[in-house]
DNA sequence: ATTAAAAAAGACCGATCGGTCTTAAAATTG
DNA sequence: CAATTTTAAGACCGATCGGTCTTTTTTAAT
């Protein structure tokens, strides 16, 4: 009972690395197989079949992500420390070991949005998850009167993930010094209409 | 010869926008034979494998691209109403006919810079061909006078590219408001930051 | 109309794909 | 320690993959 679980664990997290450096078709049960050191049966014993692999480490990778923010923004006390750590985080993610792919989001928005439902919906709800969590930062720093009563939570949740996104994506066959100048344009965005003058 | 030139045509445009929705990997022969009416024969006839199939069809697609912005801006007099014109074409790309999964480097840049070197390097060449594209009219906006003499010709470049890129993106999973945004935003950054006051 | 050349068809190939099933090893239980 | 159950191995399966090659059809040239 033990091993197995450690077994699946092994599984998901090996698998969801390949899924967001190659993609679903991408990666192989071979593949797969050779990165968790086990064949066919030792994967097939905890899974019915790929799909569910890559339907679980989907869900690990996104956990992993949000791990991420929360872990650095449990030592921010103030709400512009937040979202500054927010774009921080998001700016290194591709530098967190297990994440060598950049936002396993938006990899699996471009990878399955046209052959894969469940995954597609999946990514969906990922990113207003992410919304919503970016948004309630928006609105404890109105709340505590950091941030001007008109700033709009929805817009700046959005500008982040697009920008850095797209900076990310950018950044894995252009050169990195456009995830840094995301950030930088997004905190210049956070102290000329957001925080109060 | 006017027909086997028609088929390649055929053959380059098609998988073009098959590469675009699906990648590489998430298209087969099979696929590319469905599309174009074609069995082996007639595919292998223009073309030695998939791969020479993939590089073209990047090639098609890139120029494609680019054929957009040159039809729209031909019509603009001034630099400022040819960068917006670039926003606003960046915006439409997905609604081109043939370009319905979006940017094709992009979405080269996420399926196949880990599995296709030459790939890789087409995506990050045409980015800069695009770069360049957008710095040039900066620049020429700058010598009429129209622009600020500072006005970061890189920066803006890269701000356009990454802003709506990761818009689109995002659009393909979620709704597309996002685009909008990413729009508004990009035209009022240049208005604050690129403009003459 | 005949001939030569180009284009397309489609049978065929080995390799690999995702997935199943029987068997052996390992861990858990009493 | 014995019995049972869980876990993993690995042979095996049909389907499909990308790619080759011979044959037929179509086109162009004379």
């Amino acid at each position: 009972m033990t091993k197995g679980l450690n077994t699946r664990e092994k599984i998901i997290s090996k698998s969801a690395e390949l899924f967001n450096v190659h993609g679903y078709h991408g990666c192989s049960l071979s593949d797969i197989m050779e990165a968790t050191d086990l064949k066919k049966g030792g994967i097939y014993n905890h899974f019915k079949n790929k799909d569910e692999i890559a339907l679980e480490a989907f869900d690990y990778s996104f956990k992993k992500m949000l791990k991420q923010f929360r872990k650095r923004l449990d030592y921010d006390k103030t709400p512009t420390e937040k979202l500054h750590s927010i774009i921080e985080v998001y700016a290194e993610l591709a530098s967190v070991p297990g994440m060598e792919g950049g936002c396993p989001i938006f990899n699996t928005a471009v990878d399955a949005s046209n052959t894969h439902p469940l995954l597609k919906q999946k990514a969906n709800e990922a990113i207003n998850s992410l919304k919503k969590y970016i948004e309630i930062k928006v609105r404890e720093g109105i709340a505590s009167g950091e941030f001007r009563k008109d700033a709009d939570q929805n817009d700046l949740a959005t500008l982040i993930i697009i920008t850095l996104e797209g900076a990310i994506i950018m950044s894995r066959v252009n050169d990195k010094s456009c995830i840094d100048l995301a950030v930088k344009t997004l905190k210049r965005y956070l102290k000329e209409r957001i925080y109060k003058p």
